[in-house]
DNA sequence: ATCAATTGGTTTTAACATGAAACCAAACTT
DNA sequence: AAGTTTGGTTTCATGTTAAAACCAATTGAT
């Protein structure tokens, strides 16, 4: 391929999550993160991912501040949890989770729900403006950075 | 690379939907199909990515019912759109965008912004449980389907 | 109408990433 | 102490990507 492109220096944050969460295993081990494991097989074992794909994305994961590695059984064994950073990966999953339910399962098809763990009860996601009005894709609009190279 | 896995099989509603805008490119096309392109040349410019690579992801983004395309001029040319299931997205984008913001940006960086357009008010994501209370990551859990084959 | 340029792709090729399996060292079990 | 499990790394075949060349159909200029 010539080397994958990058999206580093794009000025769209979306752009930018993707190039440090947009390849094909790096959320699902973050979902797996969330749900609670740790170690080196459990993702493993979780993700059916090839052993060396693995290990390179939680490398990287954890080079980038989404994982940290602790020293588990204060071995040289490794336990990765999620740093504050990536806990505030939350609401992607959320939504992604939200458009997957909707749009991916039949109907009467059976799925994994994310629920409060206190009362049982769906989460959801919700779009609104900063004073707090539910807005939607057309009422919305991106504004580029200002090309402050023009006359 | 002995063929990508899928995770299509998979019954959590994230991982499909990974495996429907999961790539390198999808989510980036869909950004800015939401931004208002419509045309092959205009993703190109805008995008810098390959033409083949365009080519082939406009084709399986139309074929999962995300894009639709639509003739352009009455000629032999394409426009191509969000449908319903692709303006779904739009939580994604800004929950991606969000996360971005936070964390991936030096202090004092400039980025492009959603804003709401009557208000010029920026658009912010929450989670909350289905009868409106906000809900972190530590307060939720995944339910995973009950196995129907267990005794 | 005719010629040139633009648009919207497809084909070809080389580099690179992925997945599977084999391999290996350290830690844990017995 | 010997075998097993855990947590990887290495090797290899194949798939996927990026870039560039190519091409047909419109569109624009003369």
């Amino acid at each position: 391929m010539v080397k994958r492109k990058s999206h580093k220096g794009n000025y769209c944050p979306s752009a930018r999550s993707l190039d440090v969460i947009g390849d094909w295993w790096s959320l699902l081990i973050v979902r797996d993160a969330f749900d609670g494991l740790t170690r080196f097989g459990e993702f493993q074992k979780s993700l059916g991912i090839a052993k060396n794909i693995l290990a390179s994305r939680l490398r990287t994961l954890t080079e980038r501040g989404i994982l940290e590695a602790v020293p588990a059984d204060g071995g040289a064994r490794q336990e990765y949890r999620l740093t504050p950073m990536g806990r505030d990966l939350f609401p992607v999953m959320v939504a992604l989770r939200q458009f997957g339910e909707r749009h991916l399962f039949a109907p009467g098809e059976k799925h994994s729900r994310l629920v409060e763990r206190a009362t049982g009860k769906d989460v959801r996601i919700g779009i609104h403006t900063e004073d707090g009005r539910p807005i939607g894709p057309d009422e919305a609009l991106i504004i580029k950075i200002a090309d402050t190279d023009s006359p």
